[in-house]
DNA sequence: TGTTGTGAAAGTGTTCACAGCC
DNA sequence: GGCTGTGAACACTTTCACAACA
């Protein structure tokens, strides 16, 4: 055996990094898999048409979609082109059309019932996210361990003892999860939500679950990487003045 | 002219952070690019590195660094062989100089003063963020354009109004910023955190930043982006069960 | 022996450039 | 004229597989 004993654990993020999804798998379209990379453009693309058609569009082309993303028009056809033939030759891409192909590509032509672990202050800023609910992710239950928290009013929800939590993901139907926990309480929490049923963690805490559970997709946020990033970028510039 | 009548905007993907000036300490490498995915592993190899020195390891080897973080033992070897000849054969890597090295690499052997922009739940939560403050990146200033969030409290700061941000940028020497706040008040606050001097942002609003500044450097979270991509993972997973 | 470090190969993603259509 | 859709070229990233070596 040269390398890997084991071909299980390397089943693993082709070109995606922290959060790439274990596999992307086969696709509502037709053909083959969609880059991962890919579906992050389009949630953008969709972010922007909304944004345009407030502004009163009827149409937008490639080049101008992409110069408001710092992006090249060729890769938005070419994204666009994956799935299907949007655009008008000489025109561009009508953006009510659009935007329902995207939504329907992205599966948020669906309800997602969704669990919040963890009600500090990321939690609360995620439960008061209004993206959230406009694009179909419906907050249905969250849960703390802290027994100051239970029973204080979220949005339109209680806060509810985590103790609950298997018996609330079936009873409500939890698909996907948000993990806003310390890193010290994420492992058991993830392994308790995939137990119940979750098909889907978004976990914040800086501690990774995906070499842990290969059952479901991990998300993994952590934005202390986030910032680390910038800093590097901005250390390895070329000296600007 | 087929396609892109201006290169300007296509400054991006190949290779965004790149080649820089031989950077501060030890870094042992002084060629070349380093590719972006390889800078969000090495943050995460550094958090698994600390986590197990606190568990009291000495060494450790690709491919359990590996199983941990769901990815292959050959990427971690390759990663750090970018930079220099940090294992040992037939033993590993040893967690202590190993963890000195990436730290260096990474540029968090100095310290970076950080703005935060927008005291909502958010901007509290990343306030909060411990991670940040152990990692150099030191929190200088809140603003926040409320007048009832002015005045108040927020760890050792005390948040000051918006208004004062082109006096204190200069005066702190903040290089970056965290910006949480509404879409709508984002960009023009991006413009004026880089005409103040700011040399990297961290966004947070669901607005593009990027199509805007090519001057420094501007990465994105959008939260709704993650929990998208957690969905459509879901929903184009085999069905497993 | 066990594990690194690394050429070579394979796989993925992006850009170029233009034919085809509106 | 303008813009999409796309083959071909290019660039980047990961994996394979093994020689080197502590």
């Amino acid at each position: 055996m040269t390398d890997q004993p084991h071909p299980e654990a390397e089943r693993r993020s082709p070109a995606e990094v922290n959060a790439g999804p274990p596999r992307t798998a086969a696709v509502p379209s037709e053909r083959g898999a969609v880059p991962p990379a890919t579906v992050s453009r389009l949630w953008l693309y969709l972010r922007q048409l909304r944004q345009l058609r407030r502004e009163g569009g009827a149409s937008i082309n490639s080049q101008q979609l992409a110069a408001s993303l710092g992006i090249s028009g060729a890769q938005v056809r070419r994204d666009l082109a994956l799935f299907g033939h949007f655009g008008k030759r000489g025109v561009g891409y009508p953006l009510e059309s659009l935007e329902r192909s995207i939504k329907a590509i992205l599966g948020m032509d669906q309800r997602w019932p969704v669990m919040l672990i963890g009600v500090g202050n990321l939690g609360t800023a995620l439960a008061g996210y209004s993206g959230l609910a406009e694009q179909g992710f419906h907050l249905v239950a969250a849960l703390d361990s802290d027994p100051r928290r239970v029973g204080q009013p979220l949005g339109q929800l209680i806060v509810e003892p985590v103790e609950l939590l298997e018996q609330i993901v079936p009873e409500r139907h939890v698909q996907l999860a948000m993990l806003a926990v310390p890193a010290p309480a994420a492992e058991a929490l993830g392994r308790r939500l995939l137990g119940a049923g979750v098909r889907g963690i978004l976990n914040f805490a800086p501690i990774s679950l995906r070499g842990l559970t290969p059952q479901a997709p991990v998300v993994e946020v952590d934005l202390a990487m986030e910032i680390q990033r910038l800093a590097f970028a901005v250390a390895n510039r070329p000296p600007s003045h």
